[in-house]
DNA sequence: CTAGGGTTAG
């Protein structure tokens, strides 16, 4: 469970309802206040009631109108109803989303003084989970203890999930921990299933695992959510045959693989590539009378376009119209981006009108695949084209568009037209975000504007918002690439200090860095460092070590370093022979005699 | 009719 605080920010604050005044602020100034002010009508009378949560009960609050008009007569009630009743309407509220009336109307009913209970406690607490405001969540938590009430394993859980959703795993597990050391209730599967998925979704699949062990141990029955949640992370680890074997596990335990069981596998095995594996598994849905749904298409669909092939996709979108599984906007998206990946834009842009006349109508999100595809292609005023459409379209790019395209432009070297942009997603209220900050940084370098990139990574640093190994391993490339190595060094020599963990891409970003500066010996000691920790070398660190080797004249090493890298399962690239390949004498230098003895040596080993 | 209304996986 310690290694659950590897997740950054999670400070501990305890459970107090100390900042209740706070929390009454923020709900007060932020949207929550309801969509009109309930005030009673008048002449409502009883019957006229029954009548109308009977017509609601039978379809269902559909329109958020129809939820207020119904609390509206209920407080005309006399004597008031139970709360179920007014728990009934939280819970719809909560159906539609309507998070913000939910927590309002609760309030409402405080004031009021109508005698909520710990269900309608806990249903307001979900509420505000949704809402960001975990502080008044748990003042809500205190209130429960104030009005007599015993918070139970549902509301506990509410607050756990709340915590995890907020980012904050340390304080879910010490609110866990704490309930169990102090037996203030009994976790139950749900609650275990909720720590489990904190667990993985932290990447911590060997603490669920073990979680998973103890819950046997104390008598508590994992189901098909516990499994799923640890076989998803094991697929998302590559570890497909893993999660394969948690399954038979699974099932010899009596309990069932279910679609969403099958739908992580297939995924897992998408991921890993293992295409030959995916056919055996349909078959064996088909044999435990699983039927595929959305998202198992979805998945296949996907899995077809990466592989370029797709016709097999839409393929599987005829099938799918046929077995009455009507393609969605994922779907659609999915095969856009695979024609895109292909470079066929006008076939992506026919599934775009194939997608309207189906009525699903594109999102953000088709746009940007399209945007991308162009920008793919160099053809950068089509991408902008795409871009002035959207708001015709009634759609509003975000920052994942304009990172696409703002990377496009980079790419193209159209600078000024980056600060125009980049200013005009500011105007449009959207936040950059990490992934801008790492488009803008390694633009600015690869566009060579060393000044102004070095003073972007200066000001990222300075706000410490930009707590990334990402934006710091592109800093670190793009000094090395510009004859600031020393500065690049300062940078990674720093990272652990920061918390930053370098992976395999930083050091061999580094690793070649110190190479081409003639720091051949510096390169090594990283490189064995590497051996030692836990970034083991990838063939592109071998690679680029090796070729450094060779750049520095150390031709004996280079030996003992690819013999090294063929020990390690890794072979000798394109890049790397071709350079062996230079080393020998060209056909009109045969007759000069300056060709180091050495060179041809190791050139003749090589090439053996 | 003694529960009903609230928690967990893509």
């Amino acid at each position: 469970m310690a290694a659950m605080l590897v997740k950054r920010g999670a400070l501990f604050h305890g459970y107090t309802c100390s900042s209740l005044f706070h929390s009454h602020f923020l709900l007060f100034s932020t949207n929550s206040e309801p969509k009109r002010p309930f005030i009673p009508s008048s002449s409502t009378t009883h019957p006229q009631l029954q009548q109308l949560l009977y017509e609601k009960s039978k379809v269902g609050f559909n329109k958020l109108d129809d939820a207020l008009e119904v609390f509206d007569k209920m407080l005309q009630i006399k004597p008031l109803l139970p709360v179920m009743k007014f728990t009934q309407l939280l819970t719809a509220l909560v159906r539609m989303k309507e998070y913000s009336v939910a927590v309002s109307m609760f309030r409402e009913m405080r004031l009021l003084n109508i005698p909520v209970d710990i269900v309608t406690f806990t249903t307001a607490i979900h509420s505000c989970c949704h809402l960001n405001t975990l502080d008044y969540a748990f003042s809500l938590l205190a209130g429960i203890i104030k009005s007599g009430w015993v918070p139970d394993v549902y509301t506990y859980n509410t607050l756990i999930k709340g915590l995890l959703s907020q980012d904050r795993p340390l304080e879910a597990e010490h609110l866990f921990r704490k309930l169990i050391r102090f037996r203030d209730i009994q976790p139950d599967v749900a609650m275990y299933n909720t720590i489990i998925d904190g667990l993985c979704k932290t990447s911590n699949t060997s603490m669920a695992l073990k979680l998973l062990r103890k819950m046997e141990k104390l008598g508590c029955k994992p189901d098909a959510i516990t499994y799923n949640s640890i076989v998803d992370s094991l697929c998302k680890e590559r570890r497909v045959d893993n999660a394969l074997d948690l399954v038979s596990v699974m099932t010899h335990k009596g309990i069932s693989p279910n679609v969403i069981t099958y739908n992580r596998l297939l995924q897992g095995l998408c991921i890993s590539s293992r295409w030959e594996d995916i056919e055996p598994l349909l078959t064996e849905m088909g044999v435990q009378k699983i039927p595929p749904d959305l998202h198992t298409y979805n998945i296949l669909v996907d899995a077809h376009c990466k592989e370029g092939r797709t016709k097999d996709a839409q393929d599987v979108i005829e099938i799918m119209i046929e077995k009455s599984v009507p393609p969605d906007v994922i779907t659609y998206n999915t095969l856009m981006d695979g024609f895109c990946l292909t470079g066929k834009m006008d076939r992506a842009l026919e599934v775009l009108n194939t997608m309207r006349s189906n009525e699903i109508w594109p999102d953000c999100y088709s746009y940007t695949i399209l945007i991308n595809g162009y920008c793919k292609r160099h053809e950068l005023d089509e991408a902008i084209n795409l871009l002035r459409q959207m708001p015709v379209e009634g759609l509003q790019p975000d920052v994942e568009t304009y990172n696409t395209i703002i990377h496009g432009l980079f790419q193209m070297g159209r600078h000024a037209e980056v600060h125009n942009l980049f200013h005009e997603m500011l105007k449009q209220g959207n936040k950059p975000d990490i992934v801008t900050c790492r488009i803008l940084l390694d633009g600015l370098f690869k566009n060579r504007y060393i000044d102004e990139a070095i003073s972007l990574f200066r000001m990222m640093e300075c706000k410490d918002t930009v707590h990334d190994i990402q934006v710091h391993t592109i800093a670190i490339d793009g000094l090395c690439k510009n004859g600031k190595l020393n500065e690049a060094r300062k940078i990674f020599d720093k990272l652990a200090s920061r918390g930053l963990q370098p992976n395999v891409i930083t050091h061999n970003i580094m690793i070649r860095g110190l190479c081409q500066g003639g720091l051949f010996e510096e390169a090594k000691i990283l490189l064995s460092k590497m051996e030692t920790s836990g970034c083991l070398p990838d063939d592109v660190t071998y690679n680029t070590i090796i070729r450094g080797s060779l750049l520095n004249k150390r031709y004996e090493e280079a030996v003992v370093l690819i013999e090294n890298m063929q020990a390690h399962n890794f072979s000798v690239d394109a890049s790397t022979t071709s350079m062996v390949v230079d080393l020998l004498p060209k056909e009109e230098q045969k007759e000069h005699e300056e060709q180091d003895p050495a060179v041809l040596a190791f050139a003749k080993w090589f090439l053996q």
